[in-house]
RNA sequence: GGGCUCGUGGUCUAGGGGUUUAUGACGUUGCCUUGACAUGGCAAAGAUCGAGAGUUCGAUUCUCUCCGAGCCCA
C-alpha cells in the first residue's frame, strides 16, 4: 500500500493548534488571506462585528456566536466577495469604572478625572489582550491589524461628529425632563438599561382625609413620596369613588413650600382591584406617574436630589435618604394614627442593569436624541433589511411599538466619550468642534475650526476664533455619552463613514449585522435609529440574530447559578493529551462533565450544524465531542485514504473514460454543492454544513469508496481523478466551518490552501448537474444503489461470511444495470 | 399583567395539511479487526410529534383553550 500524503493517523487537537499558530504567526500571509482590500475590485461585504466588551472572561455562548460570524465571513470570501471582517473592542462604559473602583476600593468621584481615566485604560488593556487570544483560538479571520477600540480618538471622533451633525439638525435636544436616575452611581440611565428584581417591600395603607371629613385609604409602597403627590386618582368606572372626584384631600404628612391638599381626579390607568382602588400620583414614583402628570398637565415636584436624598419639599424628611425617609414616614404616619396597616409583599422593583441599584425618576436637564417622530420612517426602511431568521424582525418591531419617549444620551460618568460642547458665559450660545476631531471639553479648549451656534435655534453665528471674545468665559460640558451612543455607529465606522468616503459609498448599507437577540432593543435599535437620522437609509442589508448559549438543561448561564462553562477550557480540551472536565450545577445538584478532545474545529462544527440560527442552544462539552469529533475523524480518514493515490496533474478537466459510478458520485456531489452554495449565499450555515456532513460521512465513503476501491488499487486514473476532485472541492466548500482542518488537508495533498479559494468550486462536468436529464437520472439511482449495497452487506452478515467473500443469489436490480461490473467485483457476486 | 418564541424516540435536533415506513446525530443493544478508519465499521430496537377541543375527506403540521419552558417588556 502506498504511503498516504497525509502522515497523521487522525485529526488531533495538537495538530489543530500547530496549524493554527502557524496561521496567525505569518502576518504577511495572514493579511494576504484575510485583510480588507477595498481596491480589489470585488463586491464589498462589510461585517459589523459586535465589538466585545472585555470583562475578564468571554461567555462561551458569545464565543460560539463569533465563530459563526467567522463562518459567514469565510463563506462570503469563498463566494468571491471582498470581505471586511473587522475586529473591534468596546471599551467604553460603566463596567470598567466599576472594576477600577472595586480593585482600588475607591469611588470614581474621589479621583482626579484624568488619573481615573488612566487607571481605566490600563485595566481594560489587560482584559483586551485575553479576548484577542481567544478570538484567534476559535479561528476568527478578522482583520486584526485594523483593530479599532471604541475608547480611541478615531472612534470617539465619529461619535462626536455625529452628535454635532444631529445637534445642528435639531435631532438632539436638551431638556428638563423626568429621567431614570441611579442615585448610587450618580448617573442618568436609559429605559433599556433598567431591569426588574423581585424584592420584599412593605405595602402601607394610609388614611387620608377629605375636606368634608370623609376618610379614604390609599395603599402605597412609597410613603416618603407623599410630599411629591400631585393628584389622587380613581378609575372612571369605579362606582365606589365617583362621589370623591373633584374633592380636595389633605396630605397625611407634613411638607414644605407647597399646597397641603390635592384634588381627586379620574384616570383609566388605576387598577381598581389593587389595594383600595385609590391611587396617589407622585413626581415620580414610577413611569405611570410620569404619564399621569403629563396627561393631566400637573407641575411636578422635585422630591429627591442627585444624591438620592429627600429635598426641602419633604419637610421633616429633608436630607434623609430615600430608604430612611420611607421608614421615618411610616413611623410618623403611625404616630399620627394615619396608618391603617402594613403588609409585606413580593414586588418587582426597577433597578439599574449595571449597578443593581433601585432607580428613581427625577427631573434633570439632559441631552436627548429625538426618536418618537421618526418611527414610521424607520419602519419603512427596516422593510428593506433581510432578517435571519425572519421572525426576528418582529422582536425589533415589538420594541419599537413601545417607544414613547426620547432617548436620553447624557451620563454623569467619566470613562465614556465626552459630549463635545462648550457653553458661553450667558449660556445662550454654544461652541462645537469641527467634524473629525476628538475633544474633551472638561479639560480642552475648543480646537481650531470650532463653530459658535445659537443654543436654541442652532443658527451658525460664526467661527469660534472670531467670536471668542464675545462669549465671555466658556464652560466645557462635563457629561459624557451613553455607551450605546458609541456602539450605535459601529456600522458607520467600519463601513468608512467620514474616514474613507470612497469606501463608504460602496459599502453602505453595511452588508451584515450579526448579533445576539438579547441586544435587539439596544444595539440594533439604536444603530438603525442613527442610520435613519443621519442618512435616511436602512443600516444593513442583512441582520443575523442568534439565540443565547444555555447550560445543558436549557437555562441561562450565570454566575449566580454556577452553571457557566469556560470557553478556553473547551477550546483547549485535548491539547497535549489533557482531557477536560467541568463541574456544572444542574437543577438536581452538581454534575461532572468530561471530554477527551474538542478544540476549535469540533466546536465550530457543532455550532454550525447542531441547531438553526436564532434558537437558543444548549452547551454540553460531552455532547459536542460525542456528536462531532467523529465527523472530523471520518472526514480526515477519507482524505487520508484518498491521499495515498497519486493526485492527477490536471484536476480541472475530467478524463474522458469515467466509469458509471464516477459519473454517479459526481452528479450526487454536484447536487450537494449546489445546495451548499445556495446556503452560503443565504447565510444559512446549518443547511450548508448538514449537506456537507451528510455527503462526506455517508454516500462518499460508505458507497462510492467501497465501489471504487479495487479500481483505485489497480491505479485507475478515472477513479483517482474523481475522488481527488471531490475531496479537494469538498475541502473548499467546507473551509468556512473548519478552516484549519481543511487547510491542512488541502495544502498537504493538493498544495493549495482551501482558505485561499475565492470562487465557489465550479462543476467539472456541467452535463451531470442535477438539473440536467443525465444528472437527474443518476441522482435518482442513489436510493436503489444504497439499498442494494445495504441488502448485500446484510445478507453476508446473515450468512456469517466476510464482506470480501463471494455471495450467491444477489441479483442486481435492473435500474443498476450500468453498475453491474463494479457491483459484481465489489461484492464478489457469483 | 402584556408581547414574542418554543414543547417531536432516553437526550439533542430536522421537517412540515395526505405518497401504507416522521430526518439526522448522540446514547442503548447486537454483530464485525473486511486491502483508509476500533478515538472505527455494520445493523437493530426505540416517538401515535406537550394535553384537550375545533377546522378538514384527512393534522404532528392550521385555529382556539389549557399546561410547561425561555426571552423581552410593563
Amino acid at each position: 500500500m502506498p504511503a498516504p500524503k497525509l502522515p497523521e493517523k487522525r485529526w488531533s487537537i495538537d495538530l489543530e493548534k500547530t496549524i493554527q499558530e502557524a496561521h496567525y504567526a505569518d502576518k504577511a500571509l495572514y493579511n494576504r488571506r484575510y485583510a480588507f482590500k477595498p481596491e480589489s475590485g470585488k463586491e464589498l461585504f462589510v461585517v459589523d462585528t459586535p465589538p466585545p466588551y472585555p470583562s475578564g472572561t468571554w461567555h462561551i455562548g458569545a464565543v460560539a456566536q463569533y465563530s459563526m460570524i467567522d463562518v459567514i465571513a469565510r463563506s462570503q470570501r469563498l463566494l468571491g466577495k471582498e470581505v471586511f471582517f473587522p475586529w473591534g473592542v468596546d471599551r467604553n462604559g460603566i463596567n470598567i469604572e466599576f472594576t477600577v473602583e472595586k480593585n482600588t476600593k475607591r469611588k470614581m468621584k474621589t479621583y482626579d478625572r484624568a488619573e481615573f481615566l488612566n487607571l481605566c485604560e490600563t485595566t481594560i488593556e489587560t482584559f483586551t489582550q485575553a479576548m484577542r487570544d481567544t478570538a484567534r483560538r476559535v479561528g476568527l479571520s478578522c482583520d486584526f491589524d485594523r483593530e479599532y477600540l471604541t475608547d480611541a480618538p478615531d472612534y470617539r471622533s465619529v461619535t462626536q461628529s455625529i452628535f454635532v451633525e444631529l445637534f445642528k439638525k435639531g435631532d438632539i435636544v436638551e431638556d428638563l425632563r423626568p429621567n431614570i436616575y441611579d442615585p448610587v452611581e450618580g448617573t442618568t440611565i436609559a429605559d433599556a438599561e433598567v431591569e426588574r428584581l423581585p424584592r420584599k417591600t412593605k405595602l402601607v395603607d394610609v388614611r387620608w382625609v377629605c375636606e368634608d371629613g370623609e376618610e379614604l385609604v390609599i395603599s402605597t409602597t412609597r410613603p416618603e413620596m407623599i410630599c411629591a403627590c400631585g393628584v389622587v386618582v380613581v378609575h372612571p368606572d369605579d362606582e365606589r369613588y365617583q362621589h370623591l372626584v373633584g374633592k380636595s384631600v389633605q396630605l397625611p404628612l407634613e411638607t414644605a413650600g407647597r399646597s397641603t391638599t390635592v384634588t381627586v381626579m379620574q384616570h383609566p390607568s388605576v387598577k381598581s382591584e389593587f389595594g383600595s382602588g385609590i391611587l396617589m400620583v407622585c413626581s415620580f414614583g414610577d413611569q405611570n406617574d410620569v404619564a399621569v402628570f403629563r396627561e393631566l398637565g400637573l407641575t411636578p415636584f422635585q422630591a429627591i436630589d442627585l444624591d438620592g436624598n429627600m429635598t426641602e419639599v419633604a419637610g421633616p424628611l429633608q436630607g434623609l435618604s430615600v430608604l430612611e425617609a420611607r421608614k421615618q414616614a411610616t413611623l410618623m404616619l403611625e404616630q399620627q394614627g394615619a396608618l391603617v396597616q402594613v403588609v409585606e409583599r413580593e414586588q418587582e422593583i426597577p433597578v439599574s442593569e449595571r449597578g443593581k441599584n433601585p432607580v428613581e425618576i427625577i427631573l434633570l436637564k439632559e441631552w436627548y436624541v429625538r426618536q418618537t417622530h421618526i418611527q414610521d420612517r424607520m419602519r419603512e426602511l427596516i422593510e428593506d433589511i433581510t432578517f435571519h431568521p425572519p421572525r426576528n424582525r418582529q422582536f425589533l418591531i415589538d420594541w419599537m411599538d413601545n417607544i414613547s419617549i426620547d432617548w436620553p444620551i447624557s451620563r454623569r460618568r467619566w470613562y465614556h466619550t465626552e459630549i463635545p460642547i462648550w457653553y458661553s458665559e450667558d449660556e445662550c450660545r454654544v461652541v462645537v468642534p469641527p467634524a473629525g476631531s476628538y475633544v474633551q471639553p472638561w479639560r480642552d479648549h475648543p480646537p481650531a475650526g470650532s463653530r459658535v451656534l445659537d443654543r436654541n435655534t442652532r443658527e451658525d453665528l460664526g467661527s469660534f476664533e472670531e467670536l471668542k471674545s464675545s462669549l465671555g468665559t466658556i464652560t466645557g460640558e462635563e457629561k459624557v455619552f451613553d455607551t450605546w451612543m458609541d456602539s450605535s455607529n459601529s456600522n458607520l465606522f467600519v463601513s468608512g463613514y467620514l474616514n474613507h468616503p470612497d469606501v463608504f459609498e460602496r459599502a453602505f448599507p453595511t452588508a451584515l449585522r450579526p448579533q445576539g437577540k438579547e441586544i435587539v432593543r439596544t444595539w440594533l435599535y439604536y444603530t438603525l435609529l442613527k442610520s435613519t437620522l443621519v442618512l435616511d437609509q436602512p443600516g444593513f442589508q442583512h441582520v443575523w440574530i442568534d439565540g443565547l448559549g444555555m447550560d445543558p438543561w436549557g437555562r441561562k448561564m450565570s454566575k449566580s447559578l454556577g452553571n457557566g462553562i469556560d470557553a478556553d477550557s473547551v477550546l483547549e480540551c485535548g491539547a497535549g493529551g489533557r482531557t477536560g472536565s467541568w463541574k456544572v450545577k444542574g437543577p438536581d445538584g452538581s454534575v461532572s462533565l468530561r471530554a477527551n478532545k474538542i478544540g476549535s474545529e469540533c466546536f465550530r462544527l457543532w455550532k454550525a450544524c447542531d441547531a438553526q440560527v436564532g434558537d437558543d442552544f444548549q452547551i454540553n462539552p460531552e455532547e459536542i465531542e460525542k456528536k462531532y469529533f467523529g465527523v472530523l475523524t471520518k472526514l480526515f480518514n477519507v482524505a487520508r485514504f484518498a491521499s495515498q493515490f497519486e493526485v492527477p496533474e490536471n484536476l480541472e478537466h475530467a478524463p474522458s473514460e469515467l466509469a458509471p459510478e464516477d459519473r454517479w458520485i459526481l452528479a450526487e456531489f454536484q447536487s450537494t454543492m449546489d445546495q451548499v452554495r445556495k446556503s452560503w449565499e443565504n447565510l444559512d450555515i446549518y443547511t450548508a454544513t448538514q449537506a456537507l456532513k451528510t455527503f462526506g460521512t455517508g454516500l462518499l465513503p460508505s458507497h462510492y469508496l467501497e465501489m471504487v476501491k479495487s479500481r483505485l488499487y489497480d491505479d485507475d486514473k478515472a477513479a483517482a481523478w474523481t475522488l481527488h476532485r471531490i475531496v479537494r472541492d469538498f475541502m473548499s466548500a467546507f473551509s468556512p466551518v473548519c478552516p484549519f482542518f481543511t487547510h491542512h488537508v488541502s495544502a498537504t495533498v493538493y498544495g493549495a490552501s482551501a482558505v485561499e479559494v475565492d470562487a465557489f468550486p465550479a462543476s467539472p462536468l456541467p452535463e451531470l448537474n442535477p438539473e440536467t436529464e443525465e444528472g437527474g437520472r443518476l441522482c435518482s439511482l442513489s436510493t436503489t444503489l444504497q439499498d442494494f449495497n445495504g441488502r448485500t452487506w446484510a445478507a453476508k452478515k446473515e450468512a456469517g461470511i466476510f464482506l470480501n467473500q463471494p455471495i450467491e443469489n444477489m441479483p442486481i436490480p435492473e435500474a443498476l444495470e450500468e453498475f453491474s461490473a463494479t457491483l459484481t467485483r465489489m461484492h464478489q457476486l457469483v
